[in-house]
RNA sequence: GGAAAGCUGGCAGAGUGGUCGAAUGCGGCAGUCUUGAAAACUGUUGACUGUAACAGGUCCGGGGGUUCGAAUCCCUCGCUUUCCGCCA
């Protein structure tokens, strides 16, 4: 959520910023000034008042105790009508605060300086590309094909206990999952991120925190007898962590990282393209979440977006780095990189990890702020992004090291396997 | 699932109608002392809003009510803890 005092002090930026993502409605930046406008002058009104009422109220309570009675009452007399007053103009307060807040809650993030202007994903900028696509044999097939034909992930039998979309890994295929779960932690703790184990079920609050509620309620699946929701990414819990919080300077940055099952309803989705492991309802994930020093965010995600890269450089995967467009950028990212490895038997790219930069959106609406050198308390800036996300690095691993008699697995997983070949 | 107690500042914890944004202790920060540290002592130390700066306003789990006045009384919702039951 973008802060009100920073859109009423620099609205032609935030409205140059939005025309980056091609935002339709910037009429909603002047409704916020404005209603701002009345809010703050709603708010002086009630402020005066409640401080007669209180001035009242202190010398009633002082002459009661000395026993002017009489002295007391005439003044209670004159106090009344502060009741209604303020009872108005707090009812008028709060109605403004709200469609305040409904109308700030529909602004996305504000793009960063390096985003450029564009509105689909044909627009993001490609800046790094590394490695060359898989040399395969003659007869490639897509990895739903290879999963079946080594029965190691079964998609029919994930939907006769659950759906579609929550497939049942079997034998080596779940042997697999277990060891890249494993081989991305133990990555990232070795890279400086604290490991965390952490609730799979959120409360609405925490929804709120990262910014999947409002905006994307219909995504997550609820359970409403709790009211409880099931984590869409480990980034909901590993954030909300925070949520509330005053840090010291020093305690800056924080990085944190946690394994976590993801659950998505992706109402909507169809095609070919949700195919096998490409788009799940259930799947698994390694986290990354870092709490930064405004000053340093930029330079994290640099960061962030190297140690990914590291990764899909260990497991020798062809892939891209994209830095996504105005418009293909999430409703609260101020800048993502996208990394995306090449599948060769489906011939596009797969997008296995999203790292972004969210500068003051979450934190914002999270709290989290930090006490500097000064004194002086100010929001922190959160960065997240996947390292990795399983089933499509699974996808890429199944078919760009698919051979004529199995899958070969990638060198530095075989520790974690334990088994160098799929057959 | 049943019963009870509770929810106050970073933490612990006092406070049952006005002098309470809130005692006290711990912690934090600054200083005195010390070669340095510890101890001791002194001072200081909540958040939000607002102002050029003061002032002012709001916040004692959330919401509502009673009252001139609510941390304190009433209603309601939520949460936590403890005991019993069940159970990995």
């Amino acid at each position: 959520m973008l802060q009100v005092n920073y859109i009423r002090e620099n609205r032609e930026k935030v409205l140059e910023r939005l025309s980056i993502r091609n935002f339709k409605q910037p009429e909603l930046v002047d409704e916020i000034i404005k209603i701002d406008e009345e809010r703050r002058q709603t708010q002086t009104s009630l402020d005066s008042i409640s401080a007669e009422a209180n001035a009242a109220a202190k010398q009633i309570g002082d002459l009661m105790r000395t026993g002017k009675k009489e002295e007391a009452e005439a003044i209670k007399a004159q106090t009344t009508s502060h009741k209604e007053n303020i009872k108005g103009l707090s009812e008028k307060l709060a109605e403004l605060e709200t469609s305040q807040f409904n109308l700030l809650v529909q602004l996305p993030n504000l793009p960063g300086e390096l985003v450029k202007k564009g509105s689909t994903a044909e627009e993001n900028e490609t800046i790094y590309t590394y490695g060359e696509p898989a040399k395969l044999p003659g007869k490639a097939l897509p990895h739903w094909e290879l999963a079946a034909k080594y029965d190691i992930i079964d998609f029919e039998l994930g939907v006769k206990i659950t759906g579609a979309g929550f497939p049942v890994y079997k034998g080596k295929g779940a042997r697999l999952q277990r060891a890249l779960i494993n081989f991305f932690l133990d990555h990232a703790v070795d890279a400086g991120y604290k490991e965390m184990q952490v609730p799979h079920l959120v409360n609405a609050a925490s929804g709120f925190g990262t910014g999947q509620l409002p905006d994307k309620e219909g995504q997550m699946y609820h359970s409403t007898v709790d009211d409880l929701y099931l984590i869409p990414t480990a980034e909901v819990p590993v954030t909300n962590l925070y949520r509330d919080v005053i840090l010291k300077e020093e305690d800056l940055p924080i990085r944190n990282t946690a394994y976590t099952p993801c659950f998505r309803r992706e109402a909507g989705s169809y095609g070919a393209h949700v195919r096998g492991l490409n788009r799940l309802h259930q799947f698994d994930k390694v986290e990354l979440v870092q709490i930064t020093h405004p000053d340093q965010s930029y330079e994290t995600l640099e960061q962030m977006s190297e140690y990914v890269q590291s990764l899909l450089k260990e497991l020798g995967l062809h892939y891209r780095v994209l830095r996504l467009c105005g418009g293909d950028m999430g409703f609260t990212s101020a800048m993502t990189y996208d990394m995306e490895v090449w599948s060769a038997a489906q011939e596009r790219w797969l997008e296995v990890s999203s790292v972004s930069n969210f500068e003051t959106y979450q934190t914002n609406r999270l709290k989290l702020r930090f006490k500097g050198a000064t004194g002086k308390t100010q929001l922190a800036h959160s960065l997240n992004g996947s390292a990795l996300a399983l089933p499509r690095i699974v996808a890429s691993i199944l078919e760009n090291y698919q051979t004529e008699n199995g899958i070969k697995i990638p060198e530095a997983l075989v520790k974690y396997t334990g088994f160098d070949r799929i057959d």
